[in-house]
RNA sequence: GGCCAGGUAGCUCAGUUGGUAGAGCAGCGGACUGAAAAUCCGCGUGUCGGUGGUUCGAUUCCGCCCCUGGCCA
């Protein structure tokens, strides 16, 4: 057991201060890190995810950041893959990988695995929506529960999301989805994985700091990035990278008028909303140490529990 | 100062012909397998402005007071 390589595991809502730390902890320890976030993998969304500037990626290189197009999609499934790849070529490297982020579902496949499963079908997709549009959402839930009952048992009729996935998925296999999620592999991640959660110790405190990133985002050109990707030809407000929050409610300002003050308004209120069931998902994960993102001297705190766990002496002192 | 319209949940409002009240948004808890910053489920959190009166019973009717907005001075 003792034997696997280290990594480390960064996880936390938004605005809790993860970047910060991780790069003070890339400063302190033979870390490199790769971003768990499912936003920033998109080239030329900056402001809104909040991505680290051009310095600090000098100083503290992010892996699988910026490596999709906005008119691309990408899945938990790819994640699995491209972390792993990237966790294997940093430890062969002599390194400790540091993986931070906020979204839970990328944590939750990279370490528990995840079926064998087609990727997203645009044709299935589109022909899905048109049938839904003409039937209801209702029709399909019938009909999944006649291919599919177990996952029809699970999926609510009100959740269409999920009853398109797994409608396709056994469209495009001839196999119930609720089949080839039995049959999941779950392979152990090949590393000893110390798992760190940031968050303030308060809520309010949490939604103060929304509030405030999200102001100085619009200040510092959030509205002026939103449009230029909305003058994008083929993107649109469905595409994945632009239901992302603050994104999707300033697509609307732009697209739908109204005031921008309320746009903001709506902005922060989703950020809070993504925040609290990003705390949900962190609270059902085992084996996790909760660190305060107030807490004075938190890099040095956080630090000197790792020093031990990682089996390594800093660069600097602590 | 006078007249009018309001004062009900954190916000915007509905309602009770007198039997202590409910929507949307916000909030809180939860679910989650290739869109996950997504998608969905559950939960009402309240001196009904204050005070006196009528009444078995007042948030509802009446008096006075306070506050907000508008019009007139």
């Amino acid at each position: 057991m003792t034997h696997l390589p280290p990594a480390i595991l960064l996880m936390g809502p938004t605005a809790s201060g993860k970047t910060a730390l991780a790069v003070e902890l890339v400063r302190r320890f033979p870390c490199d890190i790769i971003s768990v976030d499912s936003a920033m993998i998109y080239r030329g969304m900056d402001i809104g995810t909040a991505k680290p500037d051009a310095d600090t990626l000098r100083a503290a290189p992010h892996r699988l950041i910026d490596i999709r197009d906005p008119l691309e999609n990408y899945s938990a499934g790819e994640f699995r893959r491209d972390a792993l790849r990237q966790m294997r070529e940093i430890a062969e490297a002599g390194r400790i990988p540091l993986l931070v982020g906020g979204t839970m579902l990328y944590f939750h496949v990279l370490q528990r695995g995840i079926a064998e499963l087609p990727q997203a079908h645009a044709v299935q997709r589109a022909d899905l929506d048109a049938r839904a549009a003409r039937e209801g959402w209702a029709a399909l839930h019938a009909e999944l529960a006649r291919v599919d009952p177990a996952a029809a048992a699970r999926i609510h009729p009100n959740d269409p999301q999920r009853i398109q996935r797994a409608l396709e998925v056994h469209a495009v296999t001839g196999k119930p989805l609720s089949e080839l999620q039995r049959g999941s592999v779950v392979e152990a991640v090949p590393f000893r994985l110390i798992k760190l959660a940031l968050a303030p110790a308060e809520r309010g405190t949490l939604h103060a700091r929304i509030a405030m990133r999200f102001r100085a985002m619009m200040a510092a050109g959030f509205l002026e990035e939103v449009r230029s990707l909305a003058a994008r030809a083929g993107l649109t407000a469905q595409h994945p990278s632009m239901r992302s929050v603050g994104y999707r409610q300033l697509w609307e300002f732009l697209d739908q008028g109204g005031s921008l003050d309320a746009a903001v308004e709506r902005g922060i209120a989703a950020t809070r909303q993504f925040a609290k069931r990003q705390l949900t998902r962190l609270r059902a994960e085992p084996d996790v140490t909760w660190y305060d993102s107030d807490a004075p001297a938190l890099a040095r705190q956080v630090g000197g529990a790792l020093e031990p766990a990682l089996e390594t002496r800093a660069f600097r002192a602590l």
